[in-house]
DNA sequence: ACTCTAATTAGAAAAATATCTAATTAGAGA
DNA sequence: TCTCTAATTAGATATTTTTCTAATTAGAGT
């Protein structure tokens, strides 16, 4: 899985609400970007962006694209992202003489 | 939460390993910028966006700065992503009369 | 073959990000 | 107070990202 292009993708929020919808259900290009106020070469960026991640897959149908999540990799970043910041895991247990100060 | 602001933060690897580090207790600016390629001056801009996203707190010991994982944070960032991602979610069922075709 | 629609690619501009060196701040200790 | 150390802020530059309009591609239908 491609951490790095992943985590890129999710920080913009029309890549996330891109990614939300989907979870419904695949929709076109067209469908998805008539909910941003942002143009469709635009949002064409965004689904390039998405598909580099391996996040979204696109399927031609005659002249429209659908775009589909792959929940395969939505998944597999959902275990990456616990695994940084921590699934419910504990700090080691504390060494002393560190004096505690005032925060900054 | 500032959601924007934690999912901009992780999407750079180094901010992702300052994370992943912390998870075994504080530790100084100096500690932490000894594992990375990098000047100080970055490395201090890369804390600057952790603490923006309220991922991490500083306080002063003497004349250095210890770094602490905010945990409380942390695990709701886990959530958000999960909740854009899809917790094990399903998917509504399927509507007929879409042809499907070619992968593009 | 023409034309219409859906979507992308091309090219450009503005804004944000990442990085560096130099300068500054802040505390500790002689 | 001077000086040393740890770290940040200032200022500059290069790169990347986001966005736009205009042009192109691709398929469907006449």
């Amino acid at each position: 899985m491609k951490i790095n292009q992943v985590l890129k993708a999710l920080s913009h929020p029309i890549r996330r609400e891109i990614i939300t919808r989907l979870r419904d259900g695949p929709q076109s290009a067209g469908e998805l970007a008539s909910n941003f106020g942002v143009s469709k070469p635009t949002m064409s960026t965004h689904f390039a962006a998405l598909k580099d991640a391996d996040l979204i897959t696109a399927e031609r149908d005659g002249v429209t694209i659908n775009y589909h999540l792959n929940t395969t990799v939505a998944e597999e970043a959902m275990s990456a992202v616990m695994g940084i910041l921590g699934a419910g895991e504990e700090k080691a247990p504390a060494i002393k003489n560190k004096r505690k100060k005032a925060a900054i």
